[in-house]
DNA sequence: ATCATAGTCGTCTGCCTGACGATAAACAGC
DNA sequence: GCTGTTTATCGTCAGGCAGACGACTATGAT
Protein backbone atom coordinates (compact mmCIF):
# COMPACT_ATOMS: atom_id res chain seq x y z
CA UNK A 1 0.00 0.00 0.00
CA UNK A 2 3.26 2.33 0.20
CA UNK A 3 2.32 4.90 -2.70
CA UNK A 4 5.91 4.57 -3.81
CA UNK A 5 5.83 0.78 -4.92
CA UNK A 6 6.55 0.57 -8.38
CA UNK A 7 3.79 -1.49 -9.29
CA UNK A 8 1.42 1.00 -7.65
CA UNK A 9 1.60 3.31 -10.70
CA UNK A 10 2.02 1.39 -14.00
CA UNK A 11 3.26 3.44 -17.10
CA UNK A 12 -0.19 5.27 -18.89
CA UNK A 13 0.25 6.24 -22.58
CA UNK A 14 -1.50 10.33 -22.44
CA UNK A 15 -2.81 11.63 -25.26
CA UNK A 16 -4.90 14.80 -26.36
CA UNK A 17 -8.33 14.25 -28.38
CA UNK A 18 -9.18 17.57 -30.32
CA UNK A 19 -13.29 18.36 -30.17
CA UNK A 20 -12.60 21.35 -32.83
CA UNK A 21 -16.53 22.74 -33.38
CA UNK A 22 -17.31 25.16 -35.88
CA UNK A 23 -20.12 26.48 -37.59
CA UNK A 24 -20.91 26.09 -41.61
CA UNK A 25 -24.03 26.42 -43.24
CA UNK A 26 -26.30 27.04 -40.24
CA UNK A 27 -25.18 23.46 -38.47
CA UNK A 28 -22.52 22.77 -35.66
CA UNK A 29 -20.11 20.91 -37.26
CA UNK A 30 -16.40 18.92 -35.55
CA UNK A 31 -13.57 18.07 -37.42
CA UNK A 32 -13.02 14.43 -37.50
CA UNK A 33 -10.15 12.72 -39.41
CA UNK A 34 -9.82 9.24 -41.18
CA UNK A 35 -7.69 6.61 -39.26
CA UNK A 36 -5.06 5.49 -41.17
CA UNK A 37 -4.06 2.69 -39.07
CA UNK A 38 -5.42 -0.08 -36.86
CA UNK A 39 -7.41 -0.42 -34.86
CA UNK A 40 -10.25 1.13 -36.25
CA UNK A 41 -8.64 1.44 -39.54
CA UNK A 42 -10.71 3.44 -41.90
CA UNK A 43 -12.92 4.73 -39.25
CA UNK A 44 -13.08 8.66 -38.77
CA UNK A 45 -12.16 9.92 -35.02
CA UNK A 46 -11.38 13.16 -33.46
CA UNK A 47 -7.97 15.04 -34.49
CA UNK A 48 -5.27 14.04 -31.87
CA UNK A 49 -2.17 12.51 -30.47
CA UNK A 50 0.48 11.29 -27.77
CA UNK A 51 2.10 14.00 -25.60
CA UNK A 52 5.31 14.53 -25.57
CA UNK A 53 7.95 14.06 -22.77
CA UNK A 54 8.79 17.95 -22.43
CA UNK A 55 5.05 19.55 -23.08
CA UNK A 56 2.16 20.43 -21.28
CA UNK A 57 -1.04 19.82 -21.70
CA UNK A 58 -2.53 22.73 -23.20
CA UNK A 59 0.71 22.63 -25.45
CA UNK A 60 0.21 19.30 -26.79
CA UNK A 61 -3.62 20.39 -27.65
CA UNK A 62 -2.19 23.53 -29.58
CA UNK A 63 0.16 21.94 -31.00
CA UNK A 64 -1.92 18.98 -32.79
CA UNK A 65 -4.44 21.74 -33.72
CA UNK A 66 -1.61 23.73 -35.39
CA UNK A 67 -0.70 20.24 -37.10
CA UNK A 68 -4.42 19.69 -38.00
CA UNK A 69 -5.41 22.37 -38.95
CA UNK A 70 -3.29 25.93 -39.07
CA UNK A 71 -5.41 27.54 -36.52
CA UNK A 72 -3.08 29.13 -34.03
CA UNK A 73 -5.01 28.41 -30.24
CA UNK A 74 -5.73 31.38 -28.14
CA UNK A 75 -5.13 30.46 -24.35
CA UNK A 76 -7.96 32.45 -22.84
CA UNK A 77 -5.77 32.52 -20.01
CA UNK A 78 -3.58 34.74 -21.53
CA UNK A 79 -4.40 38.16 -22.75
CA UNK A 80 -3.00 37.72 -26.22
CA UNK A 81 -5.64 38.77 -28.50
CA UNK A 82 -6.49 37.21 -31.88
CA UNK A 83 -7.58 35.73 -34.66
CA UNK A 84 -6.77 32.40 -33.00
CA UNK A 85 -9.38 29.91 -31.70
CA UNK A 86 -10.44 29.43 -28.15
CA UNK A 87 -9.02 26.56 -26.40
CA UNK A 88 -9.94 25.11 -23.15
CA UNK A 89 -9.56 21.69 -21.34
CA UNK A 90 -12.58 19.28 -21.77
CA UNK A 91 -12.31 16.24 -19.77
CA UNK A 92 -10.15 13.31 -19.38
CA UNK A 93 -11.27 9.81 -20.59
CA UNK A 94 -9.10 6.84 -18.89
CA UNK A 95 -11.58 4.04 -19.16
CA UNK A 96 -8.67 0.74 -19.42
CA UNK A 97 -10.51 -0.42 -21.80
CA UNK A 98 -10.68 2.04 -23.73
CA UNK A 99 -8.06 1.77 -26.19
CA UNK A 100 -7.73 -2.29 -26.96
CA UNK A 101 -3.45 -1.99 -27.43
CA UNK A 102 -2.80 -0.41 -23.99
CA UNK A 103 -3.42 2.10 -20.86
CA UNK A 104 -4.24 5.12 -22.69
CA UNK A 105 -5.42 7.98 -20.77
CA UNK A 106 -6.90 10.98 -23.06
CA UNK A 107 -7.20 14.20 -21.85
CA UNK A 108 -9.84 16.01 -24.55
CA UNK A 109 -9.70 19.63 -25.73
CA UNK A 110 -12.30 21.77 -26.57
CA UNK A 111 -11.95 23.91 -29.52
CA UNK A 112 -14.17 26.69 -30.89
CA UNK A 113 -13.32 28.23 -34.29
CA UNK A 114 -14.81 30.15 -36.95
CA UNK A 115 -15.74 28.94 -40.26
CA UNK A 116 -12.84 28.08 -42.41
CA UNK A 117 -11.90 27.47 -45.81
CA UNK A 118 -10.92 23.86 -45.48
CA UNK A 119 -9.77 21.41 -43.04
CA UNK A 120 -6.23 20.09 -44.08
CA UNK A 121 -4.85 17.45 -42.63
CA UNK A 122 -0.76 16.80 -43.86
CA UNK A 123 -2.02 17.77 -47.08
CA UNK A 124 -4.72 15.14 -47.32
CA UNK A 125 -7.44 16.44 -47.66
CA UNK A 126 -9.10 13.28 -48.02
CA UNK A 127 -8.53 11.82 -44.88
CA UNK A 128 -10.08 15.20 -43.12
CA UNK A 129 -13.62 16.93 -43.13
CA UNK A 130 -16.28 18.91 -41.05
CA UNK A 131 -18.95 16.67 -40.03
CA UNK A 132 -22.00 17.61 -38.88
CA UNK A 133 -22.64 16.77 -34.82
CA UNK A 134 -26.15 15.65 -35.44
CA UNK A 135 -25.11 13.31 -39.05
CA UNK A 136 -22.18 12.25 -36.29
CA UNK A 137 -23.66 11.60 -33.09
CA UNK A 138 -26.79 10.27 -35.00
CA UNK A 139 -25.69 6.58 -35.18
CA UNK A 140 -24.11 6.09 -31.82
CA UNK A 141 -24.03 2.25 -30.93
CA UNK A 142 -23.74 1.15 -34.10
CA UNK A 143 -20.08 -0.33 -35.01
CA UNK A 144 -20.33 0.46 -38.81
CA UNK A 145 -20.81 4.53 -38.74
CA UNK A 146 -19.75 5.44 -35.54
CA UNK A 147 -16.76 7.21 -34.21
CA UNK A 148 -13.58 5.03 -33.21
CA UNK A 149 -12.94 4.19 -29.74
CA UNK A 150 -14.79 6.35 -27.21
CA UNK A 151 -14.96 9.51 -29.13
CA UNK A 152 -19.06 9.57 -30.13
CA UNK A 153 -18.75 10.14 -26.22
CA UNK A 154 -16.20 12.98 -26.43
CA UNK A 155 -17.87 14.55 -28.63
CA UNK A 156 -20.99 14.52 -27.32
CA UNK A 157 -19.58 16.14 -24.18
CA UNK A 158 -17.64 18.88 -25.93
CA UNK A 159 -21.09 19.68 -27.75
CA UNK A 160 -22.83 19.83 -24.41
CA UNK A 161 -20.51 21.77 -22.97
CA UNK A 162 -20.34 24.01 -26.08
CA UNK A 163 -23.98 24.44 -25.33
CA UNK A 164 -24.21 25.78 -22.30
CA UNK A 165 -21.09 27.69 -22.46
CA UNK A 166 -22.76 30.38 -24.37
CA UNK A 167 -25.21 30.76 -22.19
CA UNK A 168 -23.37 32.46 -19.31
CA UNK A 169 -20.27 33.53 -21.61
CA UNK A 170 -19.40 35.59 -24.47
CA UNK A 171 -17.92 32.91 -26.05
CA UNK A 172 -20.33 32.50 -29.03
CA UNK A 173 -18.08 34.91 -30.72
CA UNK A 174 -15.20 32.59 -30.85
CA UNK A 175 -17.26 30.88 -33.81
CA UNK A 176 -17.21 34.23 -35.88
CA UNK A 177 -14.82 36.03 -37.35
CA UNK A 178 -12.88 39.45 -36.03
CA UNK A 179 -15.59 41.56 -37.32
CA UNK A 180 -19.89 40.14 -37.03
CA UNK A 181 -22.84 41.54 -36.97
CA UNK A 182 -25.85 40.97 -34.92
CA UNK A 183 -27.56 38.42 -37.19
CA UNK A 184 -24.25 35.86 -37.47
CA UNK A 185 -24.09 35.88 -34.29
CA UNK A 186 -27.45 35.21 -33.57
CA UNK A 187 -27.25 32.03 -36.19
CA UNK A 188 -24.26 31.05 -34.78
CA UNK A 189 -26.59 30.55 -30.96
CA UNK A 190 -29.52 29.13 -33.59
CA UNK A 191 -26.75 26.62 -35.15
CA UNK A 192 -25.26 25.33 -31.68
CA UNK A 193 -28.87 25.24 -29.75
CA UNK A 194 -30.76 23.89 -32.66
CA UNK A 195 -33.06 26.23 -32.25
CA UNK A 196 -34.33 30.09 -33.68
CA UNK A 197 -34.23 33.12 -31.94
CA UNK A 198 -36.39 35.91 -32.01
CA UNK A 199 -34.37 38.29 -33.86
CA UNK A 200 -35.63 41.51 -32.49
CA UNK A 201 -35.12 40.19 -28.84
CA UNK A 202 -31.93 38.99 -29.70
CA UNK A 203 -30.78 41.65 -30.97
CA UNK A 204 -32.01 43.91 -27.28
CA UNK A 205 -30.30 41.51 -25.64
CA UNK A 206 -26.56 41.06 -27.02
CA UNK A 207 -26.70 44.76 -27.84
CA UNK A 208 -27.91 45.33 -24.35
CA UNK A 209 -25.29 43.34 -22.18
CA UNK A 210 -22.58 45.35 -20.91
CA UNK A 211 -19.07 44.31 -22.57
CA UNK A 212 -20.68 41.63 -25.02
CA UNK A 213 -20.40 43.51 -27.97
CA UNK A 214 -18.28 46.84 -29.08
CA UNK A 215 -18.91 48.56 -32.52
CA UNK A 216 -16.42 48.31 -35.48
CA UNK A 217 -17.51 50.91 -37.23
CA UNK A 218 -18.68 49.97 -40.44
CA UNK A 219 -21.54 48.25 -41.83
CA UNK A 220 -22.02 45.38 -44.10
CA UNK A 221 -24.37 44.09 -46.41
CA UNK A 222 -23.82 39.69 -46.80
CA UNK A 223 -27.04 38.48 -46.84
CA UNK A 224 -28.81 40.71 -48.89
CA UNK A 225 -31.17 42.52 -46.88
CA UNK A 226 -30.50 46.38 -45.13
CA UNK A 227 -26.96 46.71 -44.24
CA UNK A 228 -26.06 45.49 -40.54
CA UNK A 229 -23.66 47.57 -38.28
CA UNK A 230 -20.25 45.44 -37.51
CA UNK A 231 -19.39 45.06 -34.07
CA UNK A 232 -16.26 43.11 -32.29
CA UNK A 233 -16.09 41.09 -29.48
CA UNK A 234 -15.97 43.05 -26.02
CA UNK A 235 -14.01 42.45 -23.21
CA UNK A 236 -16.65 40.32 -21.42
CA UNK A 237 -16.29 37.06 -20.95
CA UNK A 238 -19.14 36.53 -18.32
CA UNK A 239 -22.34 37.11 -19.37
CA UNK A 240 -24.61 39.06 -16.84
CA UNK A 241 -27.34 38.02 -17.04
CA UNK A 242 -26.88 35.34 -19.12
CA UNK A 243 -28.56 34.18 -22.28
CA UNK A 244 -31.23 31.89 -22.08
CA UNK A 245 -31.68 28.86 -24.12
CA UNK A 246 -35.31 28.09 -24.91
CA UNK A 247 -36.63 25.22 -23.35
CA UNK A 248 -37.41 22.34 -25.90
CA UNK B 1 6.47 12.26 -36.72
CA UNK B 2 4.65 8.43 -36.67
CA UNK B 3 2.11 8.19 -33.66
CA UNK B 4 3.63 4.86 -32.89
CA UNK B 5 7.27 6.01 -32.70
CA UNK B 6 7.58 4.80 -28.88
CA UNK B 7 9.84 7.90 -27.80
CA UNK B 8 6.58 9.82 -29.00
CA UNK B 9 4.70 8.57 -26.13
CA UNK B 10 6.56 8.43 -23.12
CA UNK B 11 5.62 7.11 -19.68
CA UNK B 12 3.89 8.84 -17.65
CA UNK B 13 2.40 8.30 -14.16
CA UNK B 14 -1.45 9.08 -13.74
CA UNK B 15 -2.75 10.41 -10.00
CA UNK B 16 -6.06 11.43 -9.33
CA UNK B 17 -6.18 14.39 -6.45
CA UNK B 18 -9.54 15.05 -4.88
CA UNK B 19 -10.80 18.28 -3.61
CA UNK B 20 -13.35 16.99 -0.67
CA UNK B 21 -15.44 20.12 0.43
CA UNK B 22 -17.81 19.97 3.41
CA UNK B 23 -19.64 22.90 5.23
CA UNK B 24 -18.57 23.41 8.78
CA UNK B 25 -19.01 26.25 11.22
CA UNK B 26 -20.65 28.37 8.72
CA UNK B 27 -17.21 28.24 6.69
CA UNK B 28 -16.28 26.06 3.58
CA UNK B 29 -13.80 23.69 4.31
CA UNK B 30 -11.77 21.06 2.37
CA UNK B 31 -9.77 18.27 3.55
CA UNK B 32 -6.11 17.77 3.18
CA UNK B 33 -3.65 15.32 4.66
CA UNK B 34 0.08 16.23 5.87
CA UNK B 35 3.05 14.54 3.85
CA UNK B 36 4.73 11.80 5.35
CA UNK B 37 7.81 12.18 2.51
CA UNK B 38 9.81 13.82 0.30
CA UNK B 39 8.92 15.74 -1.43
CA UNK B 40 7.03 18.69 0.25
CA UNK B 41 7.35 16.44 3.22
CA UNK B 42 5.54 18.11 6.30
CA UNK B 43 3.08 20.05 4.07
CA UNK B 44 -0.24 19.49 3.77
CA UNK B 45 -1.58 18.16 0.85
CA UNK B 46 -4.83 16.99 -1.13
CA UNK B 47 -5.56 13.27 -0.65
CA UNK B 48 -5.15 11.17 -4.04
CA UNK B 49 -2.83 8.93 -4.94
CA UNK B 50 -2.01 6.69 -8.29
CA UNK B 51 -4.71 5.29 -10.67
CA UNK B 52 -4.19 1.48 -10.86
CA UNK B 53 -3.34 -0.50 -13.81
CA UNK B 54 -6.78 -2.17 -13.73
CA UNK B 55 -9.49 0.69 -12.69
CA UNK B 56 -10.42 3.19 -14.26
CA UNK B 57 -10.52 7.54 -13.39
CA UNK B 58 -13.69 7.70 -11.02
CA UNK B 59 -13.04 4.21 -9.52
CA UNK B 60 -9.52 6.01 -8.45
CA UNK B 61 -10.76 8.60 -7.15
CA UNK B 62 -13.97 7.05 -5.56
CA UNK B 63 -11.31 4.60 -3.63
CA UNK B 64 -9.12 7.14 -2.45
CA UNK B 65 -11.87 8.78 -1.16
CA UNK B 66 -12.94 5.71 0.96
CA UNK B 67 -9.80 5.06 2.05
CA UNK B 68 -9.47 8.59 3.07
CA UNK B 69 -12.80 9.45 4.68
CA UNK B 70 -14.88 6.38 4.80
CA UNK B 71 -17.48 8.17 2.47
CA UNK B 72 -18.89 6.31 -0.34
CA UNK B 73 -18.73 7.81 -3.30
CA UNK B 74 -22.21 8.85 -5.44
CA UNK B 75 -21.87 8.54 -9.19
CA UNK B 76 -24.01 11.38 -10.59
CA UNK B 77 -24.71 9.12 -13.56
CA UNK B 78 -25.70 5.97 -11.84
CA UNK B 79 -29.42 6.28 -10.37
CA UNK B 80 -28.41 4.72 -6.84
CA UNK B 81 -29.40 6.76 -3.98
CA UNK B 82 -28.02 7.47 -1.30
CA UNK B 83 -25.65 8.87 1.55
CA UNK B 84 -22.81 8.61 -0.65
CA UNK B 85 -20.95 12.35 -1.21
CA UNK B 86 -21.24 13.69 -4.78
CA UNK B 87 -18.50 13.00 -7.11
CA UNK B 88 -17.50 14.52 -10.10
CA UNK B 89 -14.11 14.83 -12.36
CA UNK B 90 -12.58 18.34 -12.21
CA UNK B 91 -10.03 19.06 -14.21
CA UNK B 92 -6.34 17.30 -14.92
CA UNK B 93 -3.18 18.76 -14.61
CA UNK B 94 -0.28 18.39 -16.46
CA UNK B 95 2.56 20.88 -16.20
CA UNK B 96 5.99 18.68 -16.76
CA UNK B 97 7.79 20.56 -13.97
CA UNK B 98 4.44 19.76 -11.47
CA UNK B 99 6.00 17.07 -9.45
CA UNK B 100 9.57 17.26 -9.63
CA UNK B 101 10.31 13.49 -9.07
CA UNK B 102 8.65 12.62 -12.66
CA UNK B 103 6.00 13.05 -15.37
CA UNK B 104 2.93 12.91 -13.51
CA UNK B 105 -0.73 13.87 -14.61
CA UNK B 106 -2.73 14.05 -12.23
CA UNK B 107 -6.76 13.75 -12.84
CA UNK B 108 -8.56 16.13 -9.92
CA UNK B 109 -11.72 14.82 -8.73
CA UNK B 110 -14.34 16.97 -6.67
CA UNK B 111 -16.37 15.68 -3.88
CA UNK B 112 -19.00 17.39 -1.97
CA UNK B 113 -19.78 16.00 1.29
CA UNK B 114 -21.90 16.65 4.72
CA UNK B 115 -20.56 17.41 7.44
CA UNK B 116 -18.67 14.64 9.03
CA UNK B 117 -17.91 14.13 12.62
CA UNK B 118 -14.17 13.79 11.56
CA UNK B 119 -11.30 13.01 9.18
CA UNK B 120 -9.06 9.56 9.14
CA UNK B 121 -6.32 9.06 7.36
CA UNK B 122 -5.55 5.74 8.40
CA UNK B 123 -6.10 6.06 11.69
CA UNK B 124 -3.76 8.73 11.79
CA UNK B 125 -6.18 11.89 13.15
CA UNK B 126 -3.65 13.92 13.14
CA UNK B 127 -2.40 13.73 9.18
CA UNK B 128 -5.83 14.87 8.01
CA UNK B 129 -7.64 17.88 9.20
CA UNK B 130 -10.86 19.74 7.68
CA UNK B 131 -9.10 23.33 6.55
CA UNK B 132 -11.20 26.81 5.99
CA UNK B 133 -10.64 26.89 2.16
CA UNK B 134 -10.45 30.74 2.53
CA UNK B 135 -7.29 30.40 5.24
CA UNK B 136 -5.43 27.67 2.62
CA UNK B 137 -5.89 30.05 0.13
CA UNK B 138 -4.68 33.17 1.55
CA UNK B 139 -1.25 32.23 1.30
CA UNK B 140 -0.88 31.69 -1.76
CA UNK B 141 2.57 31.95 -2.99
CA UNK B 142 4.18 31.62 0.55
CA UNK B 143 6.67 28.61 0.77
CA UNK B 144 6.07 27.81 4.34
CA UNK B 145 2.39 27.67 4.42
CA UNK B 146 0.55 26.90 0.84
CA UNK B 147 -0.29 23.42 -0.35
CA UNK B 148 2.28 20.76 -2.17
CA UNK B 149 2.58 20.51 -5.42
CA UNK B 150 0.22 22.86 -7.32
CA UNK B 151 -2.71 21.65 -5.09
CA UNK B 152 -3.41 25.25 -3.92
CA UNK B 153 -4.17 26.19 -7.93
CA UNK B 154 -6.36 22.88 -7.67
CA UNK B 155 -8.19 23.32 -4.34
CA UNK B 156 -8.96 26.84 -6.26
CA UNK B 157 -10.46 25.25 -9.32
CA UNK B 158 -12.54 23.31 -7.15
CA UNK B 159 -14.15 25.55 -4.84
CA UNK B 160 -14.39 27.79 -8.21
CA UNK B 161 -16.51 24.59 -10.01
CA UNK B 162 -18.52 24.08 -6.73
CA UNK B 163 -19.58 28.26 -6.25
CA UNK B 164 -20.82 28.36 -9.57
CA UNK B 165 -22.69 24.61 -9.64
CA UNK B 166 -24.51 25.35 -6.75
CA UNK B 167 -26.36 28.56 -8.84
CA UNK B 168 -27.71 26.15 -11.51
CA UNK B 169 -27.94 22.84 -10.30
CA UNK B 170 -29.12 21.14 -6.81
CA UNK B 171 -26.06 20.47 -5.74
CA UNK B 172 -26.12 22.57 -2.88
CA UNK B 173 -28.13 19.92 -1.26
CA UNK B 174 -24.95 17.47 -1.33
CA UNK B 175 -23.46 19.34 1.33
CA UNK B 176 -26.32 18.57 3.81
CA UNK B 177 -27.63 15.69 5.25
CA UNK B 178 -30.61 13.45 4.07
CA UNK B 179 -32.94 15.37 5.79
CA UNK B 180 -32.67 19.45 5.92
CA UNK B 181 -33.97 22.38 6.36
CA UNK B 182 -34.68 25.37 4.56
CA UNK B 183 -32.22 27.10 7.01
CA UNK B 184 -29.61 24.71 6.92
CA UNK B 185 -29.41 24.59 2.84
CA UNK B 186 -29.50 28.41 2.94
CA UNK B 187 -26.36 28.11 5.22
CA UNK B 188 -24.77 26.34 2.76
CA UNK B 189 -25.14 28.77 0.15
CA UNK B 190 -24.01 31.34 2.03
CA UNK B 191 -21.04 29.47 3.34
CA UNK B 192 -19.91 28.57 -0.60
CA UNK B 193 -20.99 31.93 -2.05
CA UNK B 194 -19.59 33.75 1.26
CA UNK B 195 -22.40 36.40 1.84
CA UNK B 196 -25.89 36.48 3.19
CA UNK B 197 -28.91 35.48 1.92
CA UNK B 198 -32.58 37.31 2.66
CA UNK B 199 -34.19 34.03 4.23
CA UNK B 200 -37.29 35.23 2.96
CA UNK B 201 -36.67 35.30 -0.45
CA UNK B 202 -34.73 32.13 -0.44
CA UNK B 203 -37.26 30.20 1.17
CA UNK B 204 -40.06 31.22 -1.49
CA UNK B 205 -37.18 30.33 -4.14
CA UNK B 206 -36.10 27.26 -2.99
CA UNK B 207 -39.41 25.97 -2.24
CA UNK B 208 -40.82 27.59 -5.08
CA UNK B 209 -38.29 25.97 -7.30
CA UNK B 210 -39.73 22.55 -8.79
CA UNK B 211 -38.35 19.10 -8.28
CA UNK B 212 -35.50 21.20 -5.79
CA UNK B 213 -36.75 20.26 -2.64
CA UNK B 214 -39.44 17.61 -1.50
CA UNK B 215 -41.44 17.76 2.12
CA UNK B 216 -40.14 14.63 4.25
CA UNK B 217 -43.23 15.06 6.82
CA UNK B 218 -41.28 15.74 10.27
CA UNK B 219 -40.09 18.96 11.40
CA UNK B 220 -36.97 19.82 13.66
CA UNK B 221 -35.67 22.55 16.42
CA UNK B 222 -31.95 22.69 15.90
CA UNK B 223 -31.18 25.89 16.70
CA UNK B 224 -33.18 27.25 19.11
CA UNK B 225 -36.18 28.66 17.16
CA UNK B 226 -39.74 28.21 15.21
CA UNK B 227 -39.27 24.83 14.02
CA UNK B 228 -38.45 24.42 10.68
CA UNK B 229 -39.82 21.41 7.91
CA UNK B 230 -37.75 19.06 6.89
CA UNK B 231 -36.85 18.30 3.24
CA UNK B 232 -35.10 15.88 1.33
CA UNK B 233 -34.00 16.68 -2.04
CA UNK B 234 -35.70 16.40 -5.00
CA UNK B 235 -35.30 14.36 -8.00
CA UNK B 236 -34.32 17.39 -10.33
CA UNK B 237 -30.81 17.84 -11.14
CA UNK B 238 -30.77 21.36 -13.07
CA UNK B 239 -32.73 24.33 -11.51
CA UNK B 240 -34.47 26.31 -13.66
CA UNK B 241 -34.49 29.12 -12.78
CA UNK B 242 -30.84 29.38 -11.55
CA UNK B 243 -30.33 30.31 -8.01
CA UNK B 244 -28.34 34.02 -8.19
CA UNK B 245 -25.76 34.95 -6.75
CA UNK B 246 -25.00 38.21 -5.27
CA UNK B 247 -22.89 40.66 -7.01
CA UNK B 248 -19.92 41.91 -4.75
C1' DA C 1 -42.07 50.08 -58.93
C1' DT C 2 -42.79 46.18 -56.30
C1' DC C 3 -41.43 42.38 -53.61
C1' DA C 4 -38.42 39.76 -50.66
C1' DT C 5 -34.97 39.86 -47.23
C1' DA C 6 -32.70 41.32 -43.20
C1' DG C 7 -31.85 44.73 -39.61
C1' DT C 8 -33.37 47.94 -35.93
C1' DC C 9 -36.50 50.33 -32.74
C1' DG C 10 -40.73 50.23 -29.67
C1' DT C 11 -44.53 48.56 -26.91
C1' DC C 12 -46.90 45.65 -23.83
C1' DT C 13 -47.58 41.97 -20.57
C1' DG C 14 -46.24 38.56 -17.35
C1' DC C 15 -42.87 36.69 -14.29
C1' DC C 16 -39.11 36.87 -11.23
C1' DT C 17 -36.32 39.18 -7.88
C1' DG C 18 -34.95 42.16 -4.14
C1' DA C 19 -36.52 44.84 -0.20
C1' DC C 20 -39.02 44.48 3.66
C1' DG C 21 -43.35 44.19 6.89
C1' DA C 22 -45.88 40.82 9.59
C1' DT C 23 -46.95 36.59 11.88
C1' DA C 24 -45.79 31.98 14.04
C1' DA C 25 -43.48 28.86 17.10
C1' DA C 26 -39.92 27.56 19.78
C1' DC C 27 -36.43 28.76 23.99
C1' DA C 28 -34.12 31.63 27.89
C1' DG C 29 -34.43 34.35 31.76
C1' DC C 30 -36.94 36.95 35.15
C1' DG D 1 -46.52 33.37 33.19
C1' DC D 2 -44.49 37.07 30.66
C1' DT D 3 -41.14 39.14 27.79
C1' DG D 4 -37.41 39.22 24.72
C1' DT D 5 -34.75 36.59 21.29
C1' DT D 6 -34.24 33.54 17.63
C1' DT D 7 -35.66 31.22 13.56
C1' DA D 8 -39.22 30.01 10.21
C1' DT D 9 -42.83 31.23 7.07
C1' DC D 10 -46.27 34.09 4.55
C1' DG D 11 -47.42 38.50 2.02
C1' DT D 12 -46.91 42.75 -0.44
C1' DC D 13 -44.97 45.88 -3.61
C1' DA D 14 -41.99 48.00 -7.08
C1' DG D 15 -38.47 47.43 -10.67
C1' DG D 16 -36.38 44.83 -14.27
C1' DC D 17 -36.06 41.54 -17.80
C1' DA D 18 -37.86 38.31 -21.32
C1' DG D 19 -41.20 36.75 -24.75
C1' DA D 20 -44.57 38.13 -28.22
C1' DC D 21 -45.11 40.97 -31.79
C1' DG D 22 -46.03 45.54 -34.51
C1' DA D 23 -43.66 48.99 -37.23
C1' DC D 24 -40.18 51.01 -39.92
C1' DT D 25 -35.65 51.03 -42.61
C1' DA D 26 -32.42 49.83 -46.10
C1' DT D 27 -30.66 46.93 -49.31
C1' DG D 28 -31.02 43.53 -53.70
C1' DA D 29 -33.97 40.95 -57.08
C1' DT D 30 -37.63 40.92 -60.64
Amino acid sequence: MSPYDPSAYPPFAVTVDLVVLTVRRHALCALVVRRGEQPFQGRWALPGGFVRGDEDLAGAAARELSEETGLCAHDPALPGAGNGAHLEQLATYGDPKRDPRMRVVSVAHLVLAPDLPAPRAGGDANSARWAPVDEVLADTGEDSAGLAFDHARILADGVERARSKIEYSSLATAFCPPEFTVGELRRVYEAVWGVSLDPRNFHRKVTGTPGFLVPAGGTTTRQGGRPAQLFRAGGATLLNPPMLRPEV
